[in-house]
DNA sequence: GGTCTGACCGGCG
DNA sequence: ACGCCGGCCAGAC
Protein backbone atom coordinates (compact mmCIF):
# COMPACT_ATOMS: atom_id res chain seq x y z
CA UNK A 1 0.00 0.00 0.00
CA UNK A 2 2.17 2.64 1.12
CA UNK A 3 4.05 2.97 -2.15
CA UNK A 4 6.77 5.61 -1.28
CA UNK A 5 5.67 8.64 -2.71
CA UNK A 6 8.18 9.80 -4.63
CA UNK A 7 10.25 12.62 -3.22
CA UNK A 8 10.90 14.25 -6.42
CA UNK A 9 8.76 16.77 -7.36
CA UNK A 10 7.86 15.71 -10.79
CA UNK A 11 4.66 14.02 -11.25
CA UNK A 12 3.67 10.67 -12.00
CA UNK A 13 2.19 11.93 -14.77
CA UNK A 14 5.01 13.75 -17.22
CA UNK A 15 7.41 10.65 -16.29
CA UNK A 16 4.10 7.95 -17.41
CA UNK A 17 3.98 9.73 -20.71
CA UNK A 18 7.69 9.82 -21.32
CA UNK A 19 7.80 6.14 -20.08
CA UNK A 20 5.04 5.47 -22.99
CA UNK A 21 6.93 8.11 -25.55
CA UNK A 22 9.47 5.43 -25.09
CA UNK A 23 7.70 2.28 -25.68
CA UNK A 24 6.06 3.26 -29.11
CA UNK A 25 7.81 1.01 -31.52
CA UNK A 26 9.53 1.94 -34.76
CA UNK A 27 7.02 2.77 -37.36
CA UNK A 28 4.66 3.17 -35.61
CA UNK A 29 3.00 6.98 -34.48
CA UNK A 30 0.25 7.41 -31.29
CA UNK A 31 -1.77 10.18 -30.52
CA UNK A 32 -2.09 12.58 -27.39
CA UNK A 33 -5.22 11.41 -26.59
CA UNK A 34 -4.22 7.82 -26.59
CA UNK A 35 -1.50 8.24 -24.08
CA UNK A 36 -3.31 10.73 -21.84
CA UNK A 37 -6.51 7.80 -22.31
CA UNK A 38 -4.00 5.00 -21.26
CA UNK A 39 -2.94 7.32 -18.31
CA UNK A 40 -6.64 7.39 -17.19
CA UNK A 41 -7.24 11.19 -18.18
CA UNK A 42 -7.81 11.32 -21.77
CA UNK A 43 -9.56 14.76 -21.09
CA UNK A 44 -6.18 16.11 -20.48
CA UNK A 45 -4.88 15.01 -23.53
CA UNK A 46 -3.00 18.65 -23.25
CA UNK A 47 -0.98 17.92 -20.79
CA UNK A 48 0.66 15.29 -22.64
CA UNK A 49 1.38 17.51 -25.45
CA UNK A 50 2.70 19.66 -22.17
CA UNK A 51 4.71 16.67 -21.01
CA UNK A 52 6.24 16.00 -23.98
CA UNK A 53 7.74 19.60 -24.15
CA UNK A 54 9.52 18.21 -20.77
CA UNK A 55 11.08 15.78 -22.67
CA UNK A 56 13.06 18.14 -24.59
CA UNK A 57 16.92 17.33 -24.46
CA UNK A 58 15.79 13.85 -23.98
CA UNK A 59 16.79 12.08 -27.43
CA UNK A 60 15.01 8.74 -25.54
CA UNK A 61 12.01 9.98 -26.17
CA UNK A 62 10.43 9.92 -29.92
CA UNK A 63 8.35 12.79 -29.40
CA UNK A 64 8.29 12.68 -33.04
CA UNK A 65 6.12 10.07 -32.85
CA UNK A 66 3.39 11.42 -31.02
CA UNK A 67 1.11 13.49 -33.12
CA UNK A 68 -3.14 14.48 -32.66
CA UNK A 69 -5.45 12.34 -33.40
CA UNK A 70 -5.73 13.57 -37.09
CA UNK A 71 -2.34 12.58 -37.51
CA UNK A 72 -1.31 16.07 -38.01
CA UNK A 73 2.20 16.69 -36.83
CA UNK A 74 1.41 19.68 -34.54
CA UNK A 75 3.90 19.69 -32.55
CA UNK A 76 6.82 19.72 -35.00
CA UNK A 77 7.63 23.26 -34.67
CA UNK A 78 8.70 22.49 -30.94
CA UNK A 79 11.07 20.57 -32.52
CA UNK A 80 14.85 21.47 -33.33
CA UNK A 81 13.66 22.01 -36.84
CA UNK A 82 10.27 21.47 -37.84
CA UNK A 83 11.43 19.78 -41.20
CA UNK A 84 13.14 17.28 -38.54
CA UNK A 85 9.68 15.51 -37.55
CA UNK A 86 8.67 14.71 -40.43
CA UNK A 87 12.24 13.75 -41.51
CA UNK A 88 12.35 11.51 -38.34
CA UNK A 89 8.86 10.09 -39.74
CA UNK A 90 9.93 9.18 -43.16
CA UNK A 91 13.21 7.34 -41.87
CA UNK A 92 11.17 5.17 -39.87
CA UNK A 93 8.83 4.54 -42.93
CA UNK A 94 5.72 6.78 -41.71
CA UNK A 95 4.76 8.73 -45.24
CA UNK A 96 3.76 12.48 -44.50
CA UNK A 97 2.44 14.44 -46.43
CA UNK A 98 2.04 18.64 -45.75
CA UNK A 99 2.55 17.46 -42.00
CA UNK A 100 0.21 14.98 -42.21
CA UNK A 101 1.08 11.32 -41.51
CA UNK A 102 -0.59 9.11 -44.43
CA UNK A 103 -2.68 5.55 -43.04
CA UNK A 104 -2.59 6.94 -39.61
CA UNK A 105 -4.84 4.36 -38.88
CA UNK A 106 -3.02 1.92 -39.89
CA UNK A 107 0.56 2.61 -38.29
CA UNK A 108 -1.68 4.21 -35.41
CA UNK A 109 -0.08 2.43 -32.22
CA UNK A 110 -2.66 2.47 -29.15
CA UNK A 111 -0.83 1.93 -25.71
CA UNK A 112 -3.83 0.61 -24.13
CA UNK A 113 -3.63 -2.42 -26.31
CA UNK A 114 -0.35 -3.10 -27.36
CA UNK A 115 0.41 -2.33 -23.60
CA UNK A 116 -1.46 -4.27 -21.03
C1' DG B 1 0.49 32.96 -3.95
C1' DG B 2 -2.59 33.81 -7.89
C1' DT B 3 -2.99 33.84 -12.92
C1' DC B 4 -2.15 32.25 -17.67
C1' DT B 5 -0.80 29.48 -20.99
C1' DG B 6 -0.21 25.03 -23.35
C1' DA B 7 2.45 20.02 -28.90
C1' DC B 8 -5.50 18.57 -27.35
C1' DC B 9 -10.25 16.64 -27.70
C1' DG B 10 -15.05 16.67 -28.14
C1' DG B 11 -19.44 18.80 -28.56
C1' DC B 12 -22.52 22.31 -30.34
C1' DG B 13 -24.50 26.17 -33.70
C1' DA C 1 -20.15 21.14 -44.14
C1' DC C 2 -17.51 24.36 -41.25
C1' DG C 3 -16.24 27.19 -37.15
C1' DC C 4 -16.18 28.21 -32.42
C1' DC C 5 -16.08 27.24 -27.47
C1' DG C 6 -15.29 24.99 -23.15
C1' DG C 7 -12.71 21.66 -20.25
C1' DC C 8 -8.86 19.25 -18.12
C1' DC C 9 -3.97 19.23 -15.23
C1' DA C 10 0.34 20.92 -14.42
C1' DG C 11 4.22 24.07 -14.91
C1' DA C 12 6.11 28.87 -15.27
C1' DC C 13 6.16 34.02 -14.12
Amino acid sequence: MAKSKKPSKATNFFSDVHEVARLIPRGRATSYGAIAAYLGAKMSARMVGWAMNAAHGDHSIPAHRVVNRAGLLTGKHHFATPAEMQRRLEQEGISVKKDKIQNFEKIFWDPAKELI
